[in-house]
DNA sequence: TTGTACGCGTTATCAT
DNA sequence: ATGATAACGCGTACAA
């Protein structure tokens, strides 16, 4: 037995379809007496309302604005400044009333993905790897489309961060301690999930590690470089080992690309019976309050990364009703906590 | 002008609509041939594959679940519980290919809801206040729903904790170690924010804080209970205040329904110069790691968050596919840290 | 392998 | 305030 649809309920009331429509959209004023009527019948018929894919079919809008993230879905959920991220976004995304569908840029999905799912616009967290693609995609079907943290050219609008130029800043700060001998902790290079020494800075497909490690390179031109397989504190943690194993080649200060890289490279070195700050100064990248990490406050940059989300939220609406939106950069915030000081040897070095 | 269709490009590589779309779908073999003018005729308009929308309501299939919250959108990733959920839930229909979209149960949501998004399939957490009312729109049109922690009825799978009897056994922790005095912390009672001594265990609509407290009742049926307005640290930090403002009446042991909770309420006990334990115990429940509370180790029931996604995910996929789910209940483990011990002045008491 | 014909359930528009 | 009509863009059974 089929579901009913508006028309039976149309029938059943004695009116016409779009009669029953309007009852049920509200667009229109209608007579109390054909709304009880047409009410009633839907009550009788058990017909619930409108169903939402002929309505957006004809509407030509869905209500939906997917965000697409490059990696593991589940991974979004565990590192913290996506979440803010998305706690920002389901404010700015609010006033148009749509939900967010979280997406993977998933080149083989078989189920919802950029193709397949009915979006009113598209936020891409980062863009770089499939995301370029994905990113194809989208404009192609005509979706409006933002990209937070990546370059996606000139007339896509862009939720930017000064990683470049914030890096620096922490690197600076480093150096004008009186360290020399410095290693740098990068997130991935690219989507998939090596792991190890950096041979060559080329093949980092990864707008957000680039940036920093741009930066920091503008003040250690030769920091050797470990790249992390993601944003976590155990990864940080491989790569503090990697960092102390050798004597001889051992940085006096770690520039971490992120807060929990952070936070694992401090448990290395205290696993390799090193004092921080004293033996060797670690610095983050996020300012976000780290787990455990107590009594350590971490020297970092702190990103207003639910803004970032908002902004990005409130871009989309505007192109949703057919606006314009501009790109806006966002700053972050140097926090100098107590995992810093001079280095081992040169206890008055600058300030 | 308009966009182009499938009909257009069928006409365009002199083909019937049906074959072009049996091109892009792939359920029927073309011929070398056809396909290849089909997809050039498709390059040559723009045409980038049927339209989600008209292919969705065709289907009848969306390739979305909705997973509906109770509260503020953005509360849900601030909620280390949900976060983890979540992710066991992005796994758990990762088989199915559907996205997650985001819905929060709000009564006059303007836009994407309940009601008016194109679902496949509903996860409602919680099932209380306006989620049953959720629930009654979901069903009624006839949308497969699983419910996480919540009673909705026999005919609804649903993915279960054992709050009571896990939370029965923190309190019976406290009470072996000597506690009388005892307070309860408790999570929201209703969907609203109201915040307070409760007067009446009666008022409760969340099942997840009802069921814990009961399992505290079965221990310390007088225990006074302070209603939390939220899960967050700074809601424990105020309970706590209230609970060690009036020493006459200062629990000796605080069962805090949530760690987030329990984190606060330690912090409230320092800042009036209680130690913890010895002035004060204090259990959470949950299990996750709480930011900067070092060094202290919550005494609390760890749940099996990510897996009870899990679970959630695979239901709706089976039903989504025709067939049955089953409900499941998950168990807390039981998890002492260096939060409880003897009450003051009972130095030696039973361990 | 290809084409025909129809239905999916609404809603916008315009006339009454 | 109500109704008739025409899309909206596609999938699929069935016939050729």
């Amino acid at each position: 037995m089929r579901r009913a649809t508006i028309a039976d309920v149309a029938r059943e009331a004695g009116v016409s379809p779009s009669t029953a429509s309007v009852v049920f959209s509200g667009k229109t004023p209608v007579s109390e007496a054909t709304r009880g009527r047409v009410l009633a019948a839907a009550a009788s018929l058990g017909y619930t309302g409108p169903d939402p894919r002929a309505a957006s079919l004809r509407r030509g809008r869905s209500g939906i604005v997917g965000v697409v993230f490059e990696e593991y879905l589940g991974a979004a959920f565990l590192d913290p400044v996506k979440t803010l991220m998305m706690d920002g976004l389901a404010d700015g995304v609010a006033p148009l009333g749509a939900g967010l569908l979280l997406l993977r840029d998933d080149i083989a999905g078989s189920g919802a993905s950029l193709t397949t799912a009915p979006l009113d616009a598209a936020v891409l967290i980062g863009c770089s790897g499939h995301l370029r693609a994905s990113l194809d995609v989208v404009r192609a079907r005509g979706i409006p489309v933002v990209v937070v943290e990546g370059d996606a050219g000139d007339d896509v609008p862009r939720i930017g961060l000064d990683n470049r130029e914030a890096q620096r800043q922490a690197a600076s700060h480093v150096c004008t301690l009186g360290h020399r001998r410095v290693a740098v902790v990068a997130l991935p290079l690219s989507g998939g999930w090596e792991r190890g020494w950096m041979p060559d800075d080329a093949r980092i497909t990864v707008d957000v590690t680039r940036e920093r490690l741009a930066g920091a390179r503008e003040v250690f031109p030769d920091a050797r470089v470990w790249a992390a397989a993601g944003s976590f504190i155990a990864e940080g943690l491989e790569a503090g080992r990697a960092l102390f194993a050798d004597e001889a080649e051992r940085p006096t200060a770690v520039l971490a690309q992120s807060d929990l890289l952070a936070a694992g490279v401090i448990r290395a070195a205290e696993e390799a019976g090193l004092r921080v700050p004293e033996d060797v100064s670690v610095t983050g990248f996020d300012g976000i309050a780290v787990d455990g990490l107590a009594p350590y406050e971490l020297t970092t940059l702190h990103q207003p990364a639910a803004e970032k989300g908002r902004a990005a939220g409130r871009a989309v609406t505007a192109m949703i009703e057919g606006g314009q939106a501009a790109s806006i950069q966002f700053t972050c915030t140097f926090r100098e906590g107590n995992t810093t000081g001079p280095p081992p040897g040169e206890p008055g070095a600058a300030r």
